[in-house]
RNA sequence: GUGGUUGUAGCUCAGUUGGUUAGAGCGCUGGAUUGUGGUUCCAGAGGUCGCCGGUUCGAACCCGGUCUUCCACCCCA
């Protein structure tokens, strides 16, 4: 009885047609990270379980995939832990590796084995898988693509104003309009906490703090309530919840919030640095917006955190985020190097121009030109045509067998082909071929002797 | 990890309080059409009803488990 085929739970095959989307999405995320002088590196698909773990909080711990180690590993684990059947106590000792969660602690760590070869500042991009055990839901995977573009060795603000100017770049130029990118820092987040006295419930301050759109000011004060956070604080800190409106207001608003904070004006200054230099550079289609209630998970930002969240009436979650992390290299040892970056979430971009429609259609052109096969004599013919017409670059084929002539026009429709090439018995006897364009109906001769005159008609 | 939801032909879905042989549209294959696709007409193929077990004379339908899908938490691209 043969086994019925399945593939684990939040993960995907990707069909021609899909490739050749989500190639075109990675191509102009590519394109562009070059053009601001970006270089590619690619990390192992899987890291040393300790270069990962604790680098996302506890949560992150949780759903980073762990891979069972080779060999009897089993007789090696102690009988007290083996007795225990603690998962949280046995894993350690069975599993060294596992499946990298994000690109940006990889990089770190690749920043500090390779740092006497690097020349920082250091820009690099990373287009690869990564891995959560997450329960999977719609725009969420078991394996998707990240996009990183992270810069290290520079403090200089003008790098997030220019990440910011590259999100509204490649969003623009997939034709998706309207995104939104939210900016925060955590300076100002801790600044707030220190203002209101809860610095020591920074975490579930800001947690909290980040659902104000989804539970309202009631549910987040509560929330608030149940970690330990006092009334009083919290009433200090309601000015926030109301907070909206132009990136300028909000800054005076913050500015007054925090004067006690030095921390937090900092933060503020940092703001407000980066948004006058992205007003000034302009943007083409996005929205830089500061939002105080954006805190983001990962808790190695220090200073600038972005999130980009698709067109309004698209149901999706962020679709790149980021942010400046002043010591993640620290953590291997290699101290006082600034990094900065941002991600896209390949997977979920995909997904929004799939509901709006945004895929251009030549994405989904596979083949520029079909040749129908009418029989052995012929069929070697239009190979040697077809040889000539690769030779400058059209992307053509010839029907492997002499089939039905309907048929081959179907394959040619269902592939989308835009021409379709006729070379049988009279066209072989008079030196010549038929170009049939698809689209029109029309069909032209052309001679054999030149089929440059066809590649010529197609180029005008 | 918690709670819920979904699963019937390749796809989208019907299927009566449990009752003979499980249907439709689209798609697919063949023909009308032995040199013309995307429109039309005719015919045909295709299903262990997610999987395993239970209740019943009898299960696509009821019950339990499991896998999967999607949703809300959690968290996040």
């Amino acid at each position: 009885m043969p086994q019925k085929p399945s593939i684990p739970k939040g993960t995907r095959d990707f069909s021609p047609i899909e490739v050749a989307k989500r190639n075109y999405i990675i191509n102009t995320i590519k394109k562009n990270f070059e053009l601001y002088g970006f270089q590619s590196i690619e990390t192992p698909s899987f890291e040393n379980s300790e270069t990962l773990l604790g680098k996302y909080g506890e949560e992150g711990d949780r759903l980073i995939f762990k891979i069972l180690n080779s060999g009897d590993f089993i007789s090696k684990v102690d009988d007290v832990t083996y007795s225990s059947k603690k998962s949280s106590s046995l894993a350690p000792k069975i599993t060294d590796k596992a499946l990298r969660y994000d690109l940006t602690v990889p990089f770190a760590r690749y920043v500090v084995m390779h740092q006497n070869e690097i020349d920082f500042p250091f820009k690099r991009y990373q287009i690869q898988p990564v891995w959560r055990a997450d329960r999977p839901q719609k725009g969420r995977f078991r394996e998707f693509y990240q996009c990183d573009a992270d810069v290290v060795g520079s403090n200089s603000l003008l790098q997030e104003a220019e990440l910011v100017q590259l999100y509204d770049l490649v969003f623009s130029e997939l034709g998706l309009k309207g995104t939104t990118i939210k900016i925060n820092n955590r300076k100002v987040l801790y600044g707030i906490a220190e203002v209101i006295g809860a610095k020591n419930l920074l975490v579930d301050f800001t947690v909290a703090l980040d659902k104000l759109d989804k539970i309202g000011q009631d549910g987040v004060k509560q929330e608030m309530l149940d970690k330990g956070i006092s009334e009083t604080a919290i009433l200090k800190a309601s000015p926030l919840f109301g907070l909206s409106g132009p990136n300028e207001d909000q800054l005076e608003v913050l500015k007054n919030l925090l004067r006690e904070s030095e921390i937090g004006m900092q933060g503020v200054d940092e703001l407000e640095e980066i948004i006058n230099s992205v007003n000034e550079l302009g943007l083409q289609t996005s929205k830089l917006q500061l939002d105080v209630t954006l805190a983001r998970g990962l808790n190695y930002y220090t200073g600038a955190i972005f999130e980009v969240s698709a067109p309004e009436g698209v149901s999706m979650g962020s679709i790149g985020g980021g942010g400046r992390y002043d010591d993640l290299t620290g953590i291997f040892g290699l101290k006082d190097i600034s990094g900065v970056g941002i991600s896209f979430g390949l997977d979920r971009i995909y997904l929004v121009l799939e509901e709006l429609d945004l895929f251009p259609e030549e994405v989904s052109v596979s083949l520029d030109v079909l040749c129908l096969n009418f029989g052995e004599k012929e069929g070697k013919a239009a190979l040697k045509l077809i040889t000539q017409l690769r030779s400058k670059g059209l992307r053509a084929d010839l029907y492997p067998s002499a089939a039905k002539v309907q048929k081959q026009f179907k394959y040619a429709d269902k592939r989308k082909v835009p021409y379709v090439i006729l070379l049988g018995e009279k066209e072989l006897s008079e030196g010549q071929f038929v170009v049939k364009n698809m689209t029109s109906g029309e069909q032209k001769a052309y001679e054999l002797q030149n089929p440059l005159a066809f590649v010529q008609d197609l180029n005008s």
